[in-house]
DNA sequence: AAACTTGTAACTAAATTAATTACATGATAT
DNA sequence: ATATCATGTAATTAATTTAGTTACAAGTTT
């Protein structure tokens, strides 16, 4: 199973807004250039909105980033739109026989390993702003 | 999303068989240790074999391991098990405008990034093997 | 008041998971 | 050889998630 694109999307909608700071950055907008629906911007919205990275107002036209783009990683994206919950990247089957010794102790044994592994893959994260994003996407336009 | 479960009972499989290597390991042991059905368990002792991890025949109970506990990595399960693609433990979202200078550049900037946390949470997977496993399990038995 | 935007809810179709049932095929023991 | 048991595999099901769609209430501006 893969992770959601909301994640993508949500790199997406935050970059755009920054690239477009000088205009107004509505769902619409947004919409066309992710090529969705602007009720699934608006969702994502909401919940960048929930996570202080975002700032809209009902009504209002737009949103804006409430920080710098050297300040937003792509784990806190991550995190806002709600992709993988914590110690939860794998699963585990439940309700193991514990009268059978593998059983007993399976998930003590695999649960730190799983959450090891998933913390390297959000340190990744950790360590990519959206300011390198955005300087990579300037660079594509400038070369490609 | 999580990542699915057929990964945690395939390291579960392969260390039963282990553990119980001196008897024999067959599908419907397995589904009573794992709790689960037979089929389930015989569909992933098929993707196991087909691994070249365990060595079953059609009509002979029981399955054997074809490597020592210490050659088999988590990784080598988790491939084995097919739960994530490569460069797939990310979705992106498909189709951007590429009128749009983020929606033309925004898939390749993101690639790269998604492939080095997916191989960050690889390695760790790839620095752990059914031995380890094992092993905690039996200290898991001695101390609680 | 009209036009436009955000915020949300309800509904849909597609994909995936895990479980279940069923049965063909292969091996073995009496 | 035939009854028994195991693996291999297919079809079906219910539950969950995703992403899209439609609709509309509520807020803002002109
Ligand atoms: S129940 Fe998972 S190994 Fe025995
Ligand atoms: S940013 Fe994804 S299409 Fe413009």
């Amino acid at each position: 199973m893969s992770i959601s694109s909301r994640f993508a999307v949500g790199i997406h909608i935050l970059t755009l807004i920054e690239f477009n700071k000088d205009g107004i950055t509505s769902s619409e907008f947004l919409a066309s250039s992710v090529n969705t629906n602007p009720a699934v911007i608006r969702k994502l919205m909401g919940m960048l909105k929930k996570a202080g990275l975002i700032e809209v107002h009902p009504g209002i036209a737009g949103a804006k980033l409430t920080m710098k783009l050297s300040d937003i990683t792509l784990f806190d994206v991550y995190k806002a739109v709600n992709v993988v919950q914590d110690k939860e990247l794998f699963s585990i089957h439940e309700n193991p026989q514990l009268n059978c010794p593998v059983g007993r102790n399976i998930q003590n044994t695999i649960e730190p390993i799983f959450a090891t592994a998933q913390g390297a893959m959000e340190k990744v994260l950790k360590n990519v702003t959206l300011e390198d994003v955005m300087n990579d996407i300037v660079a594509g336009e400038n070369i490609g």
